[in-house]
DNA sequence: GAGCACTGC
């Protein structure tokens, strides 16, 4: 978008025309059309809360509802009435319904600019299919013999698969997740079938639990609205995206992908009226779905006068258990106090472009003489989804076991063989082929090179002076990687599991305590005995077949007290700055076992529950065998 | 023994 502009004006992209994203800006003094992300957008906000050098904000496909989207309306509903005389702001969207952003923002203006699609006939099937892989292969075969040419996208849940390349006289069925909007080039498509489904990370708040679920989809992408403000003279700012790919796209969305070129037809596996009285109106906004932590910090590390996190005032509030976590959350990292006002370590996490736990380590690891390891770890946990360790396709009964040479994080965990694993790759002079070689995405680990450095220049800049962010030439044999480990500790105070006296069972602290395990492909070794460490801390709970910690890192116990002790005392509704003093303690688990973990055994004491559940488990385990 | 949507400061 910004290249076009930028040509259209015949200006040479960069001056009148520029653009910034995470790692690079290209804007001058000339900049008068600026193009950034949501995120970029959101970090400027930070140095320059009323956004002055901006005369008109446009908010470009809100209807996602990204959580920086959602943030930005918020303050943009704030900066309104702030800067009244001098900001216009314009909020674009693809889907319907202008309505309720109209009433967000004091009933401005909507302009409708009507699409230009072509006609698409919509059928439904009448029944809930058993199986959609074969409903699905059904309404292809159906296609393929009955109707005329033209390409076939399948939206499923699972992994995205192109079958061959456009050859003549050949029609192309596309399967697809929900990526297809615009990444791909499916200018063929003509047919569309929709499974009805999507696959959706959400976040428990009162479990601080993440699930990938696979969820209906809802009959349009997030709000939706045509709408804003009349623009005036002045500056300009848009939104690009890094990469042109869509995000969520709905059952409307979807059948839409089939009248790009011509008339088209969508199949929905799904009856008509479970799309009429079943699917959503709109999908639940990722602000709702989310952790809050890092957008609550952010928030709080503005210094807005006029507004409590609380009731801050966004197009769809997340619910108050919510907000109450993160509270909880920044509290036990020490980034609020315990009325809720923003610490000066807080304000300090709020500058880096990381979550709060691991904002948190860097500054801790600074303090222990251990912040150029912590970069990488920061950094290498940043991209950690685009690695892709190992996990060689080929089924063999082998034991997962990391490939060949790659290090195994000396016992200590998954955080430490991160960090090793980059080590190793910066004594090979950042080699690409070593990368290939050790089966690591070259895309991901360039990523990591380039957060590590944005992070390494921040924290420069934050504690002023030159640290020690040089990476070590090589890492000691035996070293036990206490001071990182103590650091970590500091980070994931909020995310601290204890192990179960007789099995190596994990139960959570902080949240409701959940009986969690250790994810198997951690790389965390246990002693003689067969036993894990007695504490982790834990980058992420997800819940798969069950509920494990991935990404784990063994801890002293020593460091665990103060924690504990932290956690006892903490107060909810004074974090929120509620008025209402009514004592009413956090449930911690030291306090309160959970009902409904398998640990539960009612009217015994909790240490007699927890070993009983233990033997249980114990003896169920060896009857198994 | 698991996991197999997506994005991004």
């Amino acid at each position: 978008m910004h290249r076009r502009v930028a040509q259209e004006l015949g200006v040479r992209l960069g001056e009148e025309v520029g653009y910034a994203i995470r790692f690079e800006d290209r804007t001058s003094e000339k900049t008068i059309i600026k193009y950034l992300t949501d995120g970029v957008l959101l970090r400027e906000s930070l140095s320059d809360p009323e956004l002055r050098q901006y005369s008109v904000i446009i908010l470009d496909e809100a209807h996602e509802r990204s959580l920086n989207t959602d943030i930005l309306l918020g303050l943009m509903k704030r900066l309104i009435k702030l800067r009244q005389s001098n900001l216009k702001v314009l909020i674009t969207s693809a889907t319907l319904d202008g309505e309720k952003v109209s009433r967000f923002f004091s009933n401005c203006p909507i302009l409708n600019v009507p699409g230009k699609l072509y006609p698409v006939e919509i059928q439904h099937i009448p029944e809930t299919p058993k199986s959609y892989v074969e409903a699905s292969l059904k309404a292809a075969i159906d296609i393929h013999v009955r109707e005329p040419e033209g390409d076939v996208l399948i939206f499923m849940t699972g992994q995205i698969r192109v079958f061959s390349p456009p050859s003549p006289n050949c029609r192309r069925f596309i399967v697809a997740t929900n990526i297809a909007e615009t990444s791909l080039t499916v200018d063929g498509v003509v047919y569309v079938i929709d499974s009805g489904f999507v696959k959706q990370r959400q976040y428990n708040p009162s479990t601080g639990m993440y699930s990938l679920d696979v969820v209906q989809i809802s009959k349009w992408e997030g709000i939706g609205l045509m709408g804003g403000l009349r623009v005036g003279k002045g500056h300009f700012i848009f939104f690009v995206r890094k990469n042109k790919v869509k995000r969520r796209v709905q059952a409307n969305q979807r059948a839409g992908r089939a009248g790009r070129t011509r008339p088209g037809k969508c199949y929905r596996l799904y009856p008509s009226m479970v799309y009429h009285d079943i699917f959503l109106d709109a999908t639940v906004p990722e602000i709702q779905r989310s952790s809050l932590a890092g957008s609550v910090l952010y928030l709080k590390s503005l210094d807005l006068p006029d507004i409590d996190i609380l009731n801050f005032d966004f197009l769809d509030p997340p619910s108050s258990e919510s907000l109450e976590d993160a509270l909880k959350q920044l509290y036990i990292i020490d980034a609020i106090d315990e009325d809720g006002s923003i610490t000066n370590l807080g304000r300090t996490m709020a500058e880096l472009p990381l979550e709060p736990s691991l904002s948190r380590t860097l500054l801790e690891a600074n303090e222990c003489g251990c912040l150029s390891q912590a970069l990488t770890v920061a950094a290498m946990l940043s991209a950690e989804t685009s690695l892709l360790l190992g996990q060689s396709k080929s089924n063999d009964k082998k034991r997962k076991q990391v490939p060949s040479n790659l290090p195994n994080g000396s016992g200590w965990g998954d955080h430490i063989q991160l960090l090793q694993i980059y080590e190793l790759w910066h004594q090979t002079d950042y080699n690409i082929d070593w990368c290939k070689e050790n089966n690591l995405k070259v895309r991901g680990m360039m990523f990591v090179k380039d957060v590590r450095k944005q992070l390494s220049q921040i924290m420069q800049k934050i504690a002023k002076g030159s640290l020690d962010v040089k990476i070590s030439k090589r890492w000691k044999e035996g070293s036990d990687y206490r001071a990182l480990r103590k650091a970590l500790c500091s980070g994931y105070a909020n995310q601290l599991a204890e192990r179960m006296i007789r099995h190596n069972g994990f139960r959570t602290f902080g949240f409701k305590s959940q009986l969690v395990q250790v994810h198997p492909s951690s790389v965390l070794t246990a002693d003689e005995d067969g036993m894990l460490p007695n504490y982790v801390v834990y980058h992420e709970l997800i819940v798969t077949t069950r509920p494990y910690m991935r990404n784990v890192c063994a801890i002293e116990m020593q460091w665990v007290r103060p924690i504990l002790a932290k956690l006892d005392n903490m107060n909810v509704s004074k974090l929120s700055g509620g008025t209402n003093q009514s004592n009413e303690k956090i449930q911690v688990a030291t306090v309160d076992l959970p009902k409904d973990a398998d640990i539960a055994k009612p009217s015994i004491d909790d240490t007699d529950s927890r070993i009983l559940a233990a033997r249980e488990r114990f003896l169920a385990r060896k009857i198994n065998k």
